[in-house]
RNA sequence: CGAGUAAGCUGAACAACGGCGGGCGCAGUGCCGCAAGGCCGCGUCUGAGGAAAGUCCGGGCUUCAUAGGGCAGGAUAGCUGCUAACGGCAGCCGAAGGCGACUUUAGGGAAAGUGCAACAGAGAUAUACCGCCGGCCUUAGGCCGGUAAGGGUGGAAAGGCGAGGUAAGAGCUCACCGGCACGGCGGCGACGCCGUGGCCCUGCAAACCCUAUCUGAAGCAACACCUCAUAAGGGGGCAUUAUGCGGCUGCCCGCCGCGUCCCCGGGUUGGUGGCAGGAGCGCAACUGGCAACAGGGCGCCAAGAUAGAUCGUUGUUCUCGACAGAACCCGGCUUACAGGCUUAGUCGCAUU
RNA sequence: GGAGAAGUACUCAAGUUGGUGACGAGGCGCCCCUGCUAAGGGCGUAGGUCGGGUAACCGGCGCGAGGGUUCGAGUCCCUCCUUCUCCG
């Protein structure tokens, strides 16, 4: 299934007000419960990690390590993801685990 | 073989599985909706660059009056051409550099006018400090006059250099060189060559300026349409129907609209088009032209997102992969860049 | 994506028809005042880098970076870099 991104700058406001539940040299993780039921996901890459370039290239990490977590995260729930100077020249594996790290507290009780 | 010059091309490749954006088709008639339609599924095609960058120029497009007049401001600066246009490109001219191939060049006007040239120096656009020469007084020396050859200062000192000439000197005279003016010849032209003339004219216009040419402003967050709105209310300032205010435009004219501006308050920040068939791309042994380019022929359609799509894993190969991501679209310029390849000249050495 | 503004010592900053040696304040160092500190007062360094000198000191380069115009650029022109602001 597809997520619906969060793109209103309101919406990432009100999840950095909370403390962020996962931070590691490659990715910080912020997260809230929602009343809709399904997942919303948000990606920051400032402009401090470099040029339009390295920001695409965490933007396709993080993206392509959330396709492969999702399905274990229980749905409500909005997530932030934001880059760091790391992302860029890590392997996606690195981010995937430390996502993994981040978000198990959410993960589908068996 | 070595060194060096110029121009151009390229910007890792392949396979499997999974994933993403867009177009088209099919299907269940599964879900949502009154409907148009949307979501889900499957198949197929397609999916970043030479700079996509910086936003430095030019144009298309859109709105402002139908884009109008004048001033101010801005831009450009050898000539001829190319182009939709340009501050771009090509060829040529002049100047500078290099043995050479070749490279660089904001390169109009300083006798239209104004301004500046600190310090140093006697004197900076006009001059006599030292010196040289002559005359007078005459002890050293002083005074008057002539002189720009020599010294010194400076970025720059009154064309350069040699000879004649002179009391000493001086374009004062002469040869050569340089600059200027006039005439002739060649060239579309910048300019070049030749002849004659006299020697009055320092530098800075990326100082003001003059001359010639161009120039309305804003920008796709423009703009058009749909929906919800920009409300109601309160406080304050200006104005009292135009000699006012706002917009087009920095100012004046002209045109259009009419109460207007600020704060508080409360609300909206959705959708569709614009949006990709265009000064388009590719090919070649076509035609004209030195070339930029123009004309014709054949073939092709090739991103169009809206938090923003090209990725992950595994395997193989090589030269082990740089700079780096479209955002309305084109033509240039500038800047960044691992390597690899091609072509055409030049110089040196060796051999024939 | 588009439109603008700025950059001068550690910080805030002045610097116009281009002219000597780049004002000033805070800060910093030393001294005085006090039993001690803060505040206050006085004096001083100017700061960086390269070269020379035992030292005092002298000279060159430095105004975000690199070129250009000029006898001479913080200032004028060009190209880059960085930071900030605005855009129903």
């Amino acid at each position: 299934m597809r997520a619906i991104s969060l793109n209103k700058n309101y919406q990432f406001q009100r999840l950095y007000r909370k403390k962020a539940v996962g931070v590691s040299p490659v990715l910080v993780t912020y997260a809230a419960k929602n009343r809709l039921g399904i997942h919303r996901v948000g990606i920051t890459t400032t402009k401090k990690i470099g040029k339009a370039h390295q920001r695409n290239r965490a933007r396709r990490i993080i993206r392509e390590a959330w396709r492969l977590t999702e399905h274990r995260v229980q749905p409500g729930y909005d997530f932030v993801f934001v880059a760091r100077g790391r992302t860029t020249l890590c392997s996606m594996q690195e981010v995937h685990r430390a996502m993994q790290k981040h978000l198990a507290p959410y993960f589908i009780k068996p």
